[in-house]
RNA sequence: GGCGAGAUAGCUCAGUUGGCUAGAGCACACGGUUCAUACCCGUGGUGUCGAGGGUUCAAAUCCCCCUCUCGCUACCA
C-alpha cells in the first residue's frame, strides 16, 4: 500500500444528512433489521457524514464525467443508479412508463455488507435527484460455517455448487431459506444440512406424499374422490390448511422467510397427524366406511397440494413434482384461502416417486471428505513449485485477479524507495488494537520498529526470526499511538488473506532488495 | 479505541412492557401404529437461563461489575 494523491470529485453528502436522519427516524421500517439501522446512525449519520469520493483519474474504464474528461465516475454513484436507469429513468424528464410504475421499489434485498451504500449513499443520490426513496432496505445476515472459519487453505469451504451436486437445488434452497435467521448470521454445515433434509424433506414431506399416493392406489386404484363423508375431526385440519396462506403472507411481509417456511411445513405435519387420527388402514377393512376413507384421502390430497402451492416460490421443482404426482397443477397464491380446489375424481400416478431420499450422514461426510482431499491434491499440484501449468483447471487456479494498473512511474521514482531484508528479532501485539503487531526489525546494524496490520494472520511469536521484505525509508508514522519506522511488505489476495514476502534463499538482514 | 448485539436443553434457537412447575424444532429414550422413505403419532429433561453482586413480594427478563463471543466503525504506511 503506497500512499497516492489523486484529484477527485466528491459528492456533498453532508448537505443531505439531516434530511436522511429525519427520514430514517420517521420511517422505522426503512432499514431492517433494526440493529443495522443503529449501526448506520451511530457510525455515520450522527457523528457527521463524510462526503463521498465519486471520480477517479488513474484509469479510464469508468463512466466519463461529461464536464471533465480527465475523470471517470467510479463505483457507487454509477452502480446504484442502475436500479432506476435499468427500468427507464431519464434525468431529463422522459422516464418510461415502466419506471413510473415500478419506482419506488418496495424493497431492496441485499447482503448486510453493503447496507451502508444502500441506506445512506443511495437514498441521498435519490434525494439530490428529487426521486423517491425505496420503501425498505433489508440487509440480510450470512450463513457461516459453524466449526472454525471457512478457509481455502483448509480446503473446507462449502460452495453452493457442491451442495447442489450432493443434495439437489431445492434441498439447498430449503436449507438456506430455513436456516437463515432474520437478524443474526446462520450456521451451515454438512451435518446440519443432512439433518434438515432427513427430518423435514424426506420424513415429513416426502414420506407424506408417498404414503398418500400409495393409499390412494391401494384403496381406490388411484382415484381421489371427495365423497363428502365428513367428520368433526376434519374441521381442524381444514382450518390449518386454509389459514396457512395468510400466515405465510404475514411472515413474508415482515421478511421472516424462515418462519414462513415453518408455517408451510406445519401444514404437512398436520396432514401426517390427520392420517394417524383417521387411521385409513382401519377404515379400509370396513366396506361401509368406503366413502369416509375416500373423503379422508381427498382431504389429505387437498392439504398436500395447498402446502405444495405455498412451497412453490421456495422450492419450485419440488412443488411441481408433487402436483404432477397428483396429476394436477399448482394453485395461485390468492386461491389458497379456501378448501377444496383439487378436482374430485382425479387419478394420481400409480407409483409414487421418492421426492427426497433419506441420507446417511456418515456416508455423505465420507464422500465430502474424499472430495476435499482430492481437490487439495489438485490444488497443491497447481500451486507447487514448477508443477503449475497443466493442473491450471484446479479449483482455485481458475480465480483470476483483475489487476488495476496504476500510473507508470520512472526508474527514478522506483529508486527512491529503499527495500531491504529485515529480520524480526522481537514482536508483540499493540495494546488496544485489534489488527496491529509491533515488530523490532534488524536491518543491518540498526533496529527499526515497524507496526503492521497483520495480527489476524500472524501471531507475535511466529513473527520472531522471520526474514521479511521491508520498505525502509518510508516516513515514520504513529499507529494507535505507536511509532512505525517503515513497512513490512505482504501479498494480499481477493479474500484479504496475507502472506509476508520473504527471500527465497537465505539472505542476511540488511541485504538490499533491488 | 468508539458504538452496538449476544451468552438459555446434546445441537440450532424462541422467550413481548419483570409474574404461573423456563419453551420449540432436531437429536436421544420409551410407548403406539403399519398406509409409507426404519416412516408417522404420542410421552419423556436431571437446563446452576455465561460468573458474581444488587433492586423487588417476584428477575432469563431491570441495575452494577466481570469473563467470553460477534457485528459495525476507527486504526491496518
Amino acid at each position: 500500500m503506497i500512499p497516492a494523491k489523486e484529484e477527485a470529485y466528491f459528492f456533498k453528502m453532508s448537505k443531505y444528512a439531516d434530511r436522511l436522519i429525519e427520514h430514517i427516524n420517521t420511517h422505522p421500517e426503512f432499514i431492517q433489521p433494526v440493529s443495522r439501522k443503529n449501526e448506520m446512525m451511530n457510525n455515520f449519520l450522527l457523528p457527521g457524514l463524510q462526503d463521498l469520493c465519486v471520480s477517479r483519474t488513474s484509469f479510464k474504464w469508468g463512466i466519463p464525467v461529461d464536464f471533465d474528461d480527465k475523470h471517470v465516475v467510479y463505483v457507487w454513484l454509477d452502480a446504484l443508479t442502475n436500479y432506476i436507469t435499468g427500468i427507464g429513468y431519464d434525468a431529463d424528464g422522459g422516464s418510461s412508463e415502466q419506471y413510473k410504475k415500478l419506482w419506488p421499489a418496495d424493497l431492496h434485498l441485499i447482503g448486510k455488507d453493503i447496507i451502508r451504500f444502500h441506506t445512506i449513499y443511495w437514498p441521498i443520490f435519490l434525494m439530490a435527484m428529487g426521486e423517491e426513496l425505496p420503501k425498505q432496505v433489508f440487509g440480510h445476515p450470512w450463513l457461516l460455517q459453524g466449526d472454525g472459519k471457512m478457509s481455502k487453505s483448509k480446503g473446507n469451504v462449502i460452495y453452493a455448487d457442491d451442495l447442489v451436486s450432493f443434495f439437489g437445488v431445492d434441498a439447498v434452497r430449503y436449507f438456506v431459506l430455513h436456516e437463515m435467521p432474520f437478524e443474526n448470521d446462520g450456521t451451515i454445515s454438512w451435518e446440519l444440512m443432512i439433518e434438515r433434509i432427513n427430518s423435514d424433506l424426506a420424513n415429513t414431506l416426502g414420506n407424506l406424499v408417498n404414503r398418500t399416493i400409495s393409499m390412494s392406489n391401494k384403496y381406490f386404484g388411484g382415484i381421489v374422490e371427495n365423497k363428502g363423508a365428513e367428520d368433526v375431526m376434519d374441521a381442524d385440519i381444514k382450518a390449518v390448511v386454509s389459514e396457512a396462506y395468510r400466515k405465510v403472507e404475514e411472515k413474508m411481509d415482515s421478511l421472516r422467510v424462515a418462519d414462513a417456511l415453518t408455517e408451510i411445513f406445519a401444514v404437512f405435519k398436520r396432514c401426517n397427524k390427520y392420517i394417524d387420527e383417521t387411521e385409513p388402514w382401519v377404515l379400509a377393512k370396513d366396506d361401509s366406511k368406503k366413502d369416509r376413507l375416500a373423503t379422508v384421502l381427498y382431504n389429505l390430497a387437498e392439504g398436500i397440494l395447498t402446502g405444495a402451492s405455498l412451497l412453490e416460490p421456495f422450492m419450485p421443482a419440488t412443488a411441481k413434482k408433487i402436483a404432477e404426482q397428483f396429476n394436477t397443477s399448482l394453485a395461485a397464491f390468492d386461491e389458497l384461502g379456501s378448501f377444496g380446489h383439487y378436482a374430485s375424481g382425479t387419478k394420481v400416478v400409480e407409483k409414487p416417486e421418492i421426492l427426497f431420499a433419506r441420507l446417511d450422514a456418515k456416508e455423505v461426510v465420507e464422500k465430502v471428505d474424499a472430495m476435499f482431499a482430492e481437490r487439495k491434491v489438485v490444488e497443491d499440484a497447481a500451486s507447487g513449485n514448477g508443477a503449475a501449468g497443466d493442473a491450471a483447471d484446479g479449483a482455485s487456479a481458475g480465480q483470476e485477479i483483475t489487476v488495476e494498473l496504476k500510473d507508470e512511474i520512472s526508474y527514478e521514482d522506483f529508486d527512491r524507495m529503499q527495500f531491504v531484508v529485515g529480520e524480526v528479532i522481537k514482536c508483540e501485539e499493540v495494546p488496544k488494537s485489534k489488527k496491529l503487531l509491533c515488530s523490532q526489525v534488524k536491518v543491518g546494524s540498526q533496529v527499526k520498529q515497524i507496526v503492521s496490520g497483520i495480527k489476524q494472520y500472524y501471531s507475535a511469536e511466529e513473527m520472531v526470526g522471520k526474514k521479511v521484505m521491508v520498505l525502509l525509508n518510508l516516513k515514520p508514522a504513529k499507529l494507535a499511538g505507536v511509532l512505525s519506522e517503515g513497512m513490512l511488505l505482504c501479498a494480499e489476495d481477493q479474500d484479504g488473506n496475507l502472506a509476508l514476502m520473504t527471500p527465497e534463499k537465505e539472505m542476511p538482514a540488511g541485504a538490499e532488495i533491488c
